[in-house]
DNA sequence: GGGCTTTGTTCAGACGGCGAGCAAAGTATC
DNA sequence: GATACTTTGCTCGCCGTCTGAACAAAGCCC
């Protein structure tokens, strides 16, 4: 039961695991997914399943088309086995990510793998109308590239850039987004190709999908935080997402660094993102342009872009602001390790295209600001995954609950619409 | 299967759930627990068992000794149901707490009931082997007051003043306790009693004490800031502890919330520590007594506690220190939320003894600090268990296991040794 | 080729939980 | 007070799930 899942399930049951069908099913089938190729006798005893069950449970599992028979392995000394193999392009499933002021779609397959991408500006903030109707044509375009496509999907997710409450996931922030009336308003989309929607944070799927595929594989417990127009981290710990008690969990861009600092719009003083936003990043620039009047900046009206370039091509003025925004970062990652004690640290969004530059003096802030040293400077890292971190995350969060209870694949067993 | 268990468990077995006799009996003994009284009709209602299953179950409940049929209850129209009532003495609990400076032990009920409490200060930093021989003193004398104790003894649980990494839960923090050689060394004490071993931080503890006995009955996220000596945190996500990657979650006490503030052993720089702990306190105190000649804190050398009853007392030099510690934790706190999200906070330790003087103002800095408001100033409280806390959720986390897995009660099928 | 191992299947059986049915013991209605 | 109805707790047969034993197929090693 995911908790950012709107539609409700297609058949009723009381508990958890109860009334579905074989009920270590799922367990077979994501250990499939797991190890991508994998023989019965090879699950039977990794599961500590008796043989019989895990052939009585792979003859359900193979007429999904999920699981195909491809073969047969290496001998262990005896009979060679029969390998099971997951396929990926068994189902498909689309990943929606709206930004502040953009709007990507990825159509995925069943490891993550962006099949279609479409990705346009739109001023998301002040239309949510044209949003959806965007996001709406950027999916139909999707799908309409692959044929048979809808038929094989398994649903819609969908990354916010607002706090998500698991247990109202149709409502998102007034405060974040005062024109969107409370509600995102997506749920027609998914209707109209009749699979569940489910949606989150834009900063939880970006952990996500860090976690799945890029630098969080085999990490249980790490951050991820994004620094775009604002700042916001996702956090996974003991392999799932923390959320907090109303899902706003993770506004790290409002930590306290200076309590001397300036006023921020949250009402503490000195917060991060005053320091280290989009937005603080420019204002400082022009003040300080006076002091650099041989800065590439100085050429046109600084944007973030123009620093991020300016950075990378080695312009005092624009590294000083890196440097700085590196070093109160620094601050802040160092209080939230104390607080939370990730094993690793991952930095996506825009700021990260100057990579080491940014990474080296966080780093070094970082290791000379933490003496119970719970992370060392090796695990704080940039996103595997890049812009597409938002998108894929949304994706995998389908994916994940697919995995989890296979009824949601549109295997055999349902519709049969127009494709 | 508890994180911070050491002894191994009495029986093996393959998965979480197999292997035991009655799957669903731990959960049906859970919920007689939890609703102290309750028939048979009712649990198949709640959890929507079938009656037959239910009354096989508590049939094999029944000998346990830990449920027991007390009468009949009113009818709701038809037979009168047969009370099952959890018998909340049937079993004894030894929570210990070790603190900077004292050793406490708690012989409880399995309600969370303190029967016999032994405390008794000792330079506990300094003295590895006298603590353990005065933990095993106490230990006896409280089960020396209570005939046939040793038979009915479930666990020993153990509150330490560092971190503990629930992987290794023998280790002690070299740099917290440099003496202790890096162990704890209890091990001998729970062998003589022939039960199973628990430890975990004093503040996680404390949280899981308030969480079942206190101020967070019911939250399933909160945040337990313990101020003592130093400052530390446990905080409940989701219901259950949230330890981090190596278990040293928790360290608000080193949060900086002033970049400029003096150099903290943690190698940051204006840690709340150095503002709010004991030391910092006392040494401000001595600083500013010129300015007030007239304080009751000039007659001796200030100490903690001199400064809290001369708070109390309305000594306008205490009434500054508290306010000032107030305002630096409200900035800390605030921090925490917007990172973490509790639905509630809950302060514990020794200087929770002023009471509102600490708490009014504090929750005045938290409401100017905090735009997304993810707490409201009523969220934010005083522990309700005060100083037990430590040593009660340390019998907590020991009754929690066994209600987890029924097979640790020590009831019919175990030992016979001497009471 | 013979002995051994491994794989995957079949089949009888154990076990947990379920629903139907029933007696006991209550309430509601006349 | 008699009758109808409800609720409780138990017994019993059934079903689905998983298991172990047995077996054939297919390999390895000597």
């Amino acid at each position: 039961m995911s908790p950012v899942m709107q539609t409700p399930e297609r058949r009723t049951h009381r508990r958890d695991d109860a009334g579905r069908p074989r009920p270590l099913a799922d367990s077979v089938l994501r250990m499939i997914w797991r190890e991508r190729e994998i023989s019965r006798a090879e699950i039977a005893r990794r599961a500590e399943l008796s043989r019989s069950t895990v052939s009585e449970i792979v003859s359900l599992l193979l007429p999904t088309a999920l699981v195909a028979e491809t073969g047969t392995g290496p001998s262990r000394g005896g009979r060679r086995p029969i390998v099971l193999q997951f396929q990926d392009d068994a189902c498909l499933i689309l990943g929606v990510e709206v930004g502040a002021s953009h709007v990507a779609v990825a159509l995925t397959d069943l490891r993550g793998k962006v099949l279609v991408w479409r990705h346009r500006t739109h001023v998301v903030r002040t239309d949510p109308k044209g949003t959806r109707a965007l996001v709406r044509e950027l999916c139909d375009a999707c799908l309409d590239k692959t044929p048979g496509s809808r038929r094989r999907l398994v649903g819609l997710g969908v990354a916010l850039p607002c706090p998500i409450d698991p247990r109202s996931p149709e409502r998102v922030s007034e405060i974040v987004l005062p024109d969107w009336g409370g509600r995102h308003g997506l749920e027609s989309i998914a209707e109209a190709y009749d699979v569940p929607l489910m949606v989150d944070n834009d900063a939880n799927l970006g952990a996500l999908a860090e976690r799945w595929w890029g630098a969080g594989r085999g990490v249980d417990d790490f951050a991820f935080v994004k620094i775009a127009t604002g700042i916001g981290s996702g956090h996974v710990s003991g392999g799932n997402l923390y959320r907090g008690a109303t899902g706003v969990a993770g506004e790290i861009g409002h930590m306290a660094i200076d309590s001397h600092g300036e006023r921020c719009v949250c009402g503490l003083r000195g917060c991060l993102a005053t320091f280290v936003g989009s937005q603080a990043l420019v204002t400082k620039a022009r003040k300080l342009l006076a002091d650099y009047p041989g800065s590439m900046l100085a050429a046109n009206e600084p944007t973030i872009t123009t620093i991020e370039d300016a950075a990378l091509a080695g312009d005092p003025l624009a590294l000083r602001l890196v440097n700085e925004a590196a070093e109160h970062l620094g601050v802040a990652i160092a209080s939230m390790l104390n607080l939370m004690n990730p094993a690793k640290v991952i930095f996506g969004g825009g700021l990260t295209r100057v990579g080491d530059l940014l990474l080296e003096p966080l780093r070094e802030t970082v290791r000379r600001r933490t003496l119970v040293s719970s992370v060392d400077a090796s695990a704080l890292v940039m996103s595997e995954l890049g812009p597409r971190a938002g998108a894929v995350g949304a994706a995998t969060m389908v994916l994940k609950a697919a995995l989890h209870d296979s009824r949601l694949f549109p295997t055999s067993h349902r519709r049969a619409e127009a494709s």
